[in-house]
RNA sequence: GGCGAGUUGGCGGAGUGGUUACGCAGCGGAUUGCAAAUCCGUGUACAGGAGUUCGAAUCUCCUACUCGCCUCCA
């Protein structure tokens, strides 16, 4: 069996998986507060774990890996988009206009992610469908004297676990409060004290507690979901390096105060962050661009993917157009050398090795470049595949509707799925009319006929290419696009074409 | 101020003590009406300094610079 090393941020060190348990591996990785469409820095850890997930699945068996990844769907920042919706003329209460924000927003999150090859994980838990659970954990902290209310808040008390607080980020309480820089509250016993519950005003979402109607901290709802399906003891725990304090910090303090006998989270991994322009991008710095914006200009969800698998997720990501284009040819050479072979019925051991040495995915890459012969086409194919990335079949964006012609009358069409017939057949008419002007043309040496005919076809979205099969002219027409009514008239125009003097 | 991560050729990016990474771009060539695609060949590197070692991109120390967290964040 495959041995998976990850470097555990905990003990930063490279470690080697050992999974509680192997016939059930448990992963739990934070997900977003679903109050926008996500940025390119919230699509990392996405594709990031879902790698670990892939390659979880193929070592352990795809029924064996559990996988959870929470949307949170109660937060302030949420409250106030609600409340910025209803100043600007949405009459409805808070909670409903709430309610619809984020549900359009975890559907918006799912098209996204399912546009960078994300598979869906196990679970996917709404934080306001574990608000009892969440309740309960409270109550259990404060029961064991690890979370004290005030003011109708609940803190978690840093000092009644001061052996463990700090640890995963490596910060000492005493130098974190001395750096602190924000406005402490009253009624904290300690500065680092952080909010379990906080009570909500009456528009507010809110639920009963025995500390009167309120909502979640922050943090509480990914320990909470966390023990509900993966148990106190589970084996991976994944999100941003932005996360680790207070976020996971906070999370290890409250699982491992209400459930000691557990481990809580063996293994710690943390992506580094999305820059532009050489600085992190955040909501905070205004430098985001959304996963759809980049849809929208063109480039396909898996050219995004490749871009952020060239990047090991402990280092720094950069975006730019320049490595999204050459991640484009790149991904089209593959599927130029896949198309109609079929797929190995398993990925490269080059490819495997390279994930299983801490998701090495640019050395993956690497080795999918040593598989770009005809020789190995169908070892890539899989491990393309198994990369998250499309092949030439099944890839949207690639095998575009087009049909090629030999001299010799043999006659292809590619894609025929997803190719109308009267396209086909004008493509082919077109291809049948242009092999003719071309043989005539080289017997006159006079091209401009030819010529004349490609920019035409140009115009209408469809490319020509000419190459050579067995000696032979062969052509090659290719549309880009879907062709309107009135280009798909001017094709078959085209095709017939006006007589050969 | 405290803590942490990083600095590899024109660009991206592997590599943790001793043999070419790899890709893109560039250059030369083959093929080619043009173009595309394909094929062959090819140069350039380890931030700076000191140390350990027979030998360091790889280990140690120092310096410089970059970035992150300490406030919402993936």
């Amino acid at each position: 069996m495959t041995q998976i090393t990850l470097h555990n941020s905990r003990t930063r060190r490279k470690e080697a998986l050992a999974p509680i348990d192997p016939a059930d591996v448990r992963m739990y990785v934070c997900g977003p507060t679903v109050y926008d469409r996500a940025h390119l820095g919230n699509a990392r850890p996405v594709v990031v774990f879902d790698v670990l997930f892939r390659l979880l699945r193929h070592v352990y068996g795809a029924g064996h890996v559990t996988y959870v990844r929470n949307l949170t769907d109660v937060d302030d920042k949420i409250n106030a988009r609600a409340r910025a919706l209803q100043e600007g003329g949405d009459g409805r209460d808070l909670n409903a206009i709430i309610r619809t924000l984020t549900d359009e927003t975890i559907g918006f999150y799912h098209a996204d992610m399912k546009e960078l090859g994300a598979l869906r994980p196990t679970h996917e838990p709404r934080a306001t469908d574990y608000i009892p659970q969440m309740v309960a954990m409270i109550e259990g902290l404060v029961a064991k004297g690890h979370a004290y209310a005030a003011e109708g808040h609940v803190l978690f008390a840093v000092d009644s676990w001061r052996a463990g607080y700090g640890k995963l980020s490596g910060r000492a309480v005493e130098d974190m409060v001395a750096g602190a820089r924000v406005e402490v509250a009253p009624y904290k016993r300690n500065p680092m004290d952080f909010v379990l519950w906080k009570p909500s005003g009456p528009d507010e979402p809110g639920w009963d507690s025995p500390w009167g109607r309120g909502r979640p901290g922050w943090h509480i709802e990914c320990s909470a979901m966390s023990h509900a399906l993966l148990g106190e003891s589970f084996d991976i725990h994944g999100g941003g390096i932005d996360l680790m304090f207070p976020h996971h910090e906070n999370e290890i303090a409250q699982s491992c105060c209400a459930h000691p006998e557990g481990d809580f989270a063996r293994v710690w991994l943390h992506n580094e962050m999305v820059q532009v322009d050489g600085k992190k991008m955040s909501k905070s710095l205004g430098n985001f661009f959304t996963v759809r914006d980049l849809l929208d200009q063109g480039w396909p969800g898996e050219v995004i993917r490749f871009v952020m698998l060239q990047t090991h997720y402990r280092k720094p990501m950069d975006w730019t157009e320049a490595e999204a284009e050459r991640a484009r040819k790149t991904l089209e050479g593959w599927y130029r050398l896949t198309e109609g072979v079929p797929a190995a019925s398993l990925p490269s051991p080059q490819v495997i090795g390279a994930l299983a040495e801490d998701l090495n995915t640019p050395a993956a890459l690497a080795a999918l470049h040593d598989l770009a012969t005809p020789e190995t086409a169908e070892a890539l194919k899989a491990s393309v595949a198994f990369l998250g990335l499309g092949c030439a079949e099944t890839s949207d964006w690639y095998p575009r509707p087009r049909v090629s012609l030999e001299t010799s009358g043999h006659y292809g069409v590619r894609a025929p799925g997803t190719l109308p017939e009267d396209l086909v057949n004008a493509l082919g008419s077109t291809a049948a009319r242009f092999l003719d002007l071309y043989a005539d043309a080289k017997a006159k040496k006079d091209f401009t006929r030819v010529d004349a005919l490609k920019a035409r076809l140009k115009s209408l979205g469809v490319e020509t290419a000419i190459s050579r099969r067995d000696g032979k002219p062969c052509v090659e027409l290719t549309a880009h696009r879907a062709l309107s009514e009135g280009e798909a008239v001017q094709l078959r125009h085209e095709a017939e074409g006006e007589a050969l003097k």
